[in-house]
This record gives C-alpha cells, structure tokens and sequence, in this order.
DNA sequence: GTCGA
DNA sequence: AACAATGCGCG
DNA sequence: TCGACCGCGCATTGTT
C-alpha cells in the first residue's frame, strides 16, 4: 500500500465552509485548507452594505455546509435584503460550494428539481463539441474508466488525497487492519465517517469541470437583478457572494455561474417514446446534457412494461399462430387447449422413444429424443437430477439468466425465482432443444418460455429482445454496476441508482461515500478485483494456507483438521469468484471457536486483508447447548455454522523484498475466500449445503420441506412439526474411515435423495 | 412465471 | 437502550 | 383463481 501522509481525516474543512473559509480569499473548499477550520467566525462582526433585493429568488445549497455555515450564508443574504427560499422550485439562484455541472444537477435533482441544461446562444455548437472531447480526455467521462479504484486512479493528480481515501477505506474495513502500512495510525473505529470529507476532496480534484468550467462566456454580462433569462435557473459558486462582500458590491454573477439551466418535468412512465431517440445522438449534440439524461433515464424502465410483457406476450401468440400446424400443441393455454392436446401429448411424454409424431412438424422437428425420465415423470426439484456444467443449450441458458439478471436489477424476486427453476430444468435437459414441445414439457417451464426459445431458435444471433436489455438499457447497466458491488443488492442498487441519481462508481465515491455501508465501502473499493476470475491452482494455493494456519491453531490434534473445497471449485468450474472452503474436525470440541482462531492466525501472516462478516452463532450456540445435548438424550445440539467472509491477499510477490524502498505496492489481486467451520457431526449437511448451485439448494429444502417435512439447513436438519433434530450423519458424525463426502451421501440417502456428484449440481 | 390446491 | 424490521450474502 | 416460491446470521436502520 502506498504510504501517505495523512492530514487529520475527521477534519471537516474539506466540506466545511467554515466562517473562516468564507471569507478567506486564498482558500478553495476543495484544496487542503489553508487555514484551519475551527477559529473565529467573522461572521456576525462583519455587517455588510450590499443590497440584492433585486437578485431572482435564492436558494442556499446546504451541500457541504455545516449548519454553522449555512446559518451564516443565510445571514448574509438575509442582511442583504436578497430574497431568499427555501424552496427549490421557487428558486432562480442558487449559490453553494458547488464546482461542477454534474454537482450541481445532482444537488437539484435529489432535491426534486429536474434539470436540464441550457446553453447560451453565444456559444457555437462546436465549441460545444470541442469542450465535450476535452472533458473526455480529462478523465472526465470516458467510457470504460476502469474504476474508482480508490487508490490508484486518483493518485496521479493528488497523491496525498488519493491515498488518504485510500486509508480510510482501509482502515474503516479493518477492525482486523493488517495492511502492509507502516503507519499504524487506525484506530479501528475510525469508521465510515470521516472518509466522506475524502471523497469530497477527491472529487474536487479530478472533477474535470473545475478547469473548464467558469468560461466567462456571455461578456454581456447581465446585471444581477436583470432577468433576460426569466425560466432559467443558475447555480453560482459561493464565491460569488464572498468576492461580493469583499468587494463591498453586488458582483455580477456572470462569471460565477457554474451551472445554467432549466427545470423540466420528472421523467416518469409517461416519457416512453424516448426510446425512439438515440441515446447517443443526444450525447452528441449536447453532451452537457449526459448526466441528467443519464439520471433521467431510469424511469424509461417502465417504458418496457408494454414492451416487452404485454407485448411479447402478444407477438408470442402471433407468433405461435404463424405456424398453425403445430400452434395448439405448442402453447397450451393452460385452460383450455391443453386439454384438448392432452391425449397426443401425454402419449408422446410416455413413448417420445418412438418417432410417432414425426411427422406434423416443420424443419424443427423430427422425431424428439425420448425424453429423461425426471422429464416424463415431472421430476421438479432440482436435486433429484443431474444438471452437469456443460449443456447442449448454454446458449439458451444464457439468455434465460440475461433476463433472469433483469428480473433481479428490478427487485422482482418471484421472477428471479421463476427463472431460476426453468434455467435449472432447461440446463439439466440433455438434448439439443429442437422443437418449443420440448421445452414444453420441461418442469418449470410453461408459455413464455417456450416462446422465448421460438424467439431464441428463429433469431439470427441466437438471441431473445428481453435478454439484450441488460445490456442495452442504460438503467439496467447502471443498475448492475451497482448491484455488482459486494453488499450493494437490489434495493441498495436501485436506490443509488434511481433515487440518488448516481450514475458510476465514481459518483458514488464522490457524492455518496459516507452514506455507503462499512462492506459496500469495501465493495466498491475492490471493485474491479473482486471481478476478476480465481483459476482452480490459485484456489488450491489459498486452501493449502488456510490449512496450514488451522492446523497451527488446533495444536491439540492438527491432524484431525479435515478440509473439503465446496462452491464452484467443487463443482468443477475451471474458474470461481470466490472461495469457499470447509474446515472441520473430528473432534467437536475442537471446532469451537475455531472460525475465530484462524481468521485471526490468516490476519497475522497478512492474508485476510478485511473481514467482511464472522458468523459465531454455531460457536455460542454450541456451548449453550452442550449441556442442552446431553440433557436432551437424544436430541443434538444444533450447531449452525460459524463462518467468516473475507478479503484475502497472498502477502508474498515475487520481488517484495527489493520492493520495499520502491514503495511498490502488493500486486496480488484481492480475493473474496469463504471459510466454513463446521462441527463434524454436521459435516455433511455442510458439505451438501455449499456445494450445489442456488437453485440445486433451494430445491433440496423444498424437497425437503415438502416431502419430509423437515427444516434443511447447511448447519443440520429439523423435524417441522416437532422442531426436533434429524439426525443423518451420526451422533457424533461419520466415524473413522469415513470422510466428509461419505458425511455428504449419508445426508443425500437420509433425505431419499439420489447422490448427485458435485459437477452434478450445476443448476445455474 | 409456474405450479398446484 | 432494547427491540423489530429490512437488506444482504451464502450456496 | 389465488397463494407460495430456502433458510439462516449479521449489519444497519428504524421504532419505542
């Protein structure tokens, strides 16, 4: 980590606009500060003479003032005799610490002020142009801007700003701080607060507008109480007022105005031709206009309601009406038409074997290949049957979980559910999908997909509208670049998204930063690594030390330390986003407060970085119910299982050593590693539970849930009714000779499952 | 979106 | 301060 | 036609 010196970070001068900064001339609210902020407030001492009775109504934009010294621009202007609101909609000027265009349509909208930019005439179009490619060569807005990264990127323009965002996020993330900083400055609880001001400062710094942005164009400037522009509205620097009363005169606001501009309507539903409009024309003709276009365009969301539900369902049936032949057979409507091909059909469900139906069809059919038996037999869990990774339909598959992603960017967790149940059974049929009758009679799945293979099937590309939109709809881009972020879910990503109007990483670095969470912060911070793909040796690399360390703090019998890699990696991904890895031990007792002990061994040799969360419950739980378990005869404890979620850094790069004078930093790419600590008595549920794809898991409790009437769980099973435990591995686990696999299929034969082989669980 | 009570 | 509700992650 | 759709622990936020 790249060392920094460090101005205090709970200073609040990089927001604040103190009284001093006020009226300090030398003192630019985003430059470290000049002057501290604490001091004498001038204010009430300096009774000034100007009169702006005249000046449009004015709102004060409370952003980055303190209440101090807001007070204070109010008393002022109030002083003046300027007309001051409070309303944002009555409001013509706006004054406040605000630098950028971008800020200051933020600051409006999220105040309920819908804007869009106005432009002077006197500017020519192609300056506009010229303008837009030089804010794009700033940095400003280019398009694949790989990241915020918090470090890095900042760091060419303000090393010492950078890095002190740097550290906070660091330290913020560490109650288990074990960066390679030298500096041990943290106090752990240094938590989220402070970083706010950092972002700030960041902001401001690479804030591209703050060079270009106070062009004094118009040299006509207009007098201040002059209203040539009666609908639009300006955001002037505070400066204004400031230089204002230095001067001991009404400056004219001209070469203040940061931002011009008029309101214009909350775009809602109803602006739905819009999509007939190029996004990118607009940009192009007015790039200025990009954020609030950009904030504006989330709403379009709804657009797609008749678009793509309404409507697809009515193609959907014009499409099955073009091929009559088979029309009836293809989309049952479930009431009634079913019915009337329910002889053909369930003939051909039985002895699909046989060409008989051969014939009817057009150039898509030909005889089915007889269906698997959990196809005829309406096998609908998923962990009654084989989905293996590689399916003759990934193509399909993947335009099911694009759709899927999109159901999840709009909160809508039934259809996300929906989905997941016909991807699982569309990814464990084991033919080449050839005919919509096939997918028809899959489990879960019913008329739209089918229609949406039709779609898929007849498509060029092998691609379905609906699917696209993740990638071509700008909200639902920007919501999952969002909802990407670790600890950013659907809510977190729409309310970023739609509510605060931000629209990349970086604006939530630079407006939002205090209001993200401690593992959001984390989250974002490692973005782009988080990203990354972990190769099956790397993983086996990182368990290998996990082992290593558990075995070190369980000196009682190192040996008796049992390992097994679940997640992808055991399914057999060539690559995973994470690891997930189970450590148990024979001995209960020994699992006890294990999680802890190695989290904290793994931090001491500086491969934890951060810990996201630490799960104890099973720990606590555990002891309470040991006597619990004895008293209760039969009854075990039900451990859940302790786990820790953390971010793992391999300490070791090849060239540290000659590193250290060169400040050259850990080039070893941040990992996500998840380690489970279970009791060996439930080893197997724990086995079974973080091995199988989401959907195989759901499926195994519902399986169970509605064939047993048990309560599955990776950390044990109960009995619903009588809320006691099930126990299939054991009293105290599998015994000698028996490993955590023969734990796992002992739990599989208990439920009346069929063993599934891990590669066997790839539900998607 | 699908299934089943 | 104690508790409840919500959001999120895990597979 | 209408409800159910996995189940758990932690962290944060809201309520009293």
């Amino acid at each position: 980590m790249a060392p920094r010196t460090l101005r205090d970070p709970s200073s609040s001068h990089t927001i604040g606009f103190s009284s001093s900064t006020l009226f300090d001339p030398t003192s630019s609210p985003q430059q470290p500060p000049s002057s501290p902020p604490a001091a004498t407030s001038t204010t009430s001492a300096t009774p000034n003479s100007l009169d702006l009775h005249c000046l449009p109504p004015i709102f004060v934009i409370p952003a980055h003032l303190d209440s101090d010294a807001q007070d204070e621009v109010e008393e002022e202007l109030a002083a003046s005799h300027a007309p001051l609101t409070y309303s944002v909609h009555e409001a013509r000027l706006f004054v406040g610490l605000v630098r950028s265009k971008k800020r200051a349509a933020l600051e409006l909208r999220t105040r309920g002020l819908w804007t869009e930019e106005v432009v002077r005439e006197d500017k020519s179009v192609q300056e506009e142009v010229k303008e837009k490619v030089s804010r794009g060569r700033e940095g400003g807005s280019e398009p694949p801007r790989k990241r915020v990264k918090v470090d890095g990127g900042v760091a060419k323009e303000d090393v010492e700003t950078a890095s002190e965002t740097e550290v906070e996020t660091a330290s913020e993330a560490s109650e288990t701080e074990s960066e390679s900083a030298p500096s041990d400055h943290v106090p752990a609880e240094s938590t989220i607060e402070p970083s706010k001001g950092n972002a700030e400062a960041q902001y401001a710094v690479d804030g591209s507008s703050v060079q270009l942005q106070p062009h004094p164009k118009s040299p006509a400037e207009d007098p201040p109480g002059a209203l040539q522009f009666q609908d639009h509205l300006r955001v002037i620097s505070l400066d204004w007022l400031r230089d204002s009363l230095k001067a001991g005169r009404v400056m004219s606001v001209g070469k203040y105005v940061v931002y011009e501009c008029r309101a214009i309507e909350k775009p809602t539903a109803p602006q739905r031709q819009q999509t007939l409009i190029p996004r990118q024309q607009i940009q192009k003709v007015i790039p200025a206009r990009k954020a609030q276009i950009a904030a504006q365009h989330p709403q379009s969301q709804r657009q797609q309601q008749p678009s793509s539900s309404q409507q697809i369902l009515d193609r959907a049936r014009a499409d099955a009406g073009e091929g009559p032949r088979v029309n009836q057979r293809y989309h049952p409507r479930r009431t009634g038409l079913a019915l009337d091909v329910k002889k053909p059909r369930s003939q051909l469900l039985q002895q699909t074997t046989t060409p008989e139906d051969a014939s009817p069809t057009n150039a898509d059919s030909g005889p089915l290949p007889p269906p698997p038996d959990w196809v005829a037999q309406h096998v609908k869990y998923a962990c009654e049957r084989s989905t293996p990774a590689d399916t003759p339909n990934a193509a399909f598959v993947e335009q099911l979980k694009r759709i899927r992603l999109a159901r999840e960017l709009r909160d809508d967790d039934i259809g996300v559910r929906a989905y997941s149940t016909s991807i699982a059974a569309v990814a464990a049929y084991p033919h080449e999908i050839r005919a919509a009758r096939e997918v028809l009679r899959l489990p879960g799945c019913s008329e739209k997909i089918a229609t949406l293979w039709r779609e898929f099937s007849g498509s060029e590309d092998g691609t379905v509208a609906e699917a696209r939109e993740v990638d071509d709809d700008e909200t639902l881009r920007t919501l999952r670049l969002f909802y990407n972020i670790w600890g950013v879910g659907a809510k977190a990503a729409r309310h970023f998204s739609l509510d605060k109007g931000w629209k990349d990483l970086d604006d939530a670095v630079e407006f939002g930063w205090g209001q993200l969470s401690r593992v959001q912060q984390i989250g974002v911070k490692f973005y782009d690594e988080f990203a990354e793909r972990i190769p099956r040796s790397e993983t086996e690399h990182i368990v290998q030390v996990v082992r290593e360390h558990a075995r070190r703090v369980c000196p009682v019998d190192p040996d008796g330390i049992e390992i097994l890699i679940v997640g992808g990696y055991r399914r057999g991904a060539e690559t995973s986003g994470d690891v997930d890895v189970i450590v148990s031990h024979r001995k209960l007792d020994a699992t006890m407060n294990l999680v802890e002990d190695i989290v904290a061994a793994l931090e001491q040799s500086g491969y934890i970085t951060h810990t996201l969360t630490l799960s104890l419950q099973g720990t606590s739980r555990g002891q309470a119910t040991l006597p619990f378990r004895s008293s209760n005869g039969a009854g075990l404890g039900f451990d859940t299982l302790d786990k820790a979620l953390v971010v793992w850094q391999d300490p070791e790069w090849p060239g540290k050593a000659s590193a250290a004078e060169t400040n050259a930093k850990n080039p070893n790419i941040h990992r996500r590693v998840d380690i489970i600590v279970s009791p060996w008595r439930t080893v197997g549920c724990a086995a079974l539970g973080w091995s199988g794809g989401t959907t195989f898991q759901r499926d195994v409790r519902r399986y169970a849930q509605a064939v047993k009437g048990w309560k599955f769980d990776s950390s044990g099973i109960r009995d619903r009714r009588t809320g006691k435990v099930v126990d299939l591995e054991g009293p105290d686990g599998v015994g000698r000779g028996e490993g955590i696999v023969d734990a796992e299929k002992k739990v599989f034969e208990g439920l009346g499952l069929v063993y599934r082989e891990p590669w066997e669980r790839c539900t998607g």
